[in-house]
DNA sequence: GCACTCATGTAAGGAGTTACATGATTAG
DNA sequence: CTAATCATGTAACTCCTTACATGAGTGC
């Protein structure tokens, strides 16, 4: 059992998924390809937190949708009381961005404003998310014992996360200009 | 040549460093074991990108110190024009977070209470550091064309998402109280 | 026709972690 | 006397990425 396990195991808590959906839904907080992916659930399923459903589907591929186990949530409750370890984040972005002087300012204002696009199209789909979540859940965001409140407060996490990017990202490139 | 290679470079410009004062100052951009980065040094020694000094010390083990080369500079240069790979975070406590509803608010409260810790320590450390900085360059800081310009920028990021992290923390746990 | 989305898998190799190994000095 | 810091390395293993493989439907 690695961390991915344990992510995967947290997705499907909230509702039975393919490997496919997975793959897109873990963005939040691990980026795993589903050449990772599909053999792990195969071997969470062999251990018995996992079962699949097969899907047919009319004009797309069939899916294998997967429920959680007792076991598999019980798994996840233990795992909650143990310290996590310590965030890893790799970001090549800010390699280039320490070593700015090396570079012209063209190349240093080309490098600021992809980055800034590309929060910026995050953030937008982040908004639209939790406008989705207000809509669905109103005021059972702020109710700690409700099912939805870790996903909902993650999310912010996140929406704080990229509107600091762009406002960084701004920040240094009046600056260089 | 990996993007670790490329971020042991980027310090190398700076000043010369041993592989284990590199492993600490990495942190702030990718996080490596120095069972990594030895042998990465070794390559990139072999590859004419770094030159060794050894420097024998009294009271302490000796140490090698590398030296970029003109090509190791060079090779940084040049690969500042792609575009960076995606960032990755890979966050065990989102994880935790995301499923806040399986746990007693004990176990909820505890898991916030360390976090807001390891990044109040975090934060204090980042605001010393850049302290230091402000009292060694000044207002050379804001120059784009200094060579300590990037690594201001960058330690300005790390500082405002430790700041955030911590509001975040406390906007959780006013929830959950 | 070409690229993209949905959908699931395997194989090979590169990246990263944990454990093994050594050893002097300093602080509690 | 125990743990931490400084200092460098290797070996074994797990984790993660890239590439290989297949295939129907949709949009341009």
């Amino acid at each position: 059992m690695n961390s991915l396990a344990y992510a995967l195991l947290a997705m499907l808590v909230r509702k039975p998924c393919s490997g496919y959906e997975l793959a897109e839904m873990l963005e939040v907080f691990w980026q795993a390809k589903h050449s990772q992916i599909y053999p792990l659930l195969a071997k969470l399923e062999h251990d018995g937190y996992l079962i699949p459903e097969n899907v047919e589907q009319t004009g797309r591929p069939n899916k294998k949708l997967y429920h959680i186990t007792s076991e598999g949530k019980e798994m996840l409750r233990a795992w909650m009381d143990k310290a996590p370890s310590v965030p890893v984040s790799r970001d090549e972005f800010l390699i280039k961005a320490y070593s700015i002087s090396l570079t012209d300012t063209d190349t240093a204002q080309r490098l600021f404003e992809d980055r800034l696009s590309y929060y910026k199209e995050k953030l937008l789909r982040r908004e639209k998310l939790i406008q989705e979540m207000e809509a669905e859940y109103g005021t059972d965001l702020k109710d700690q014992e409700h099912q939805i409140f870790g996903r909902y407060i993650v999310h912010q996490r996140k929406l704080l996360m990229e509107q600091q990017e762009i406002a960084w990202c701004r920040w240094v490139l009046a600056m260089i200009n």
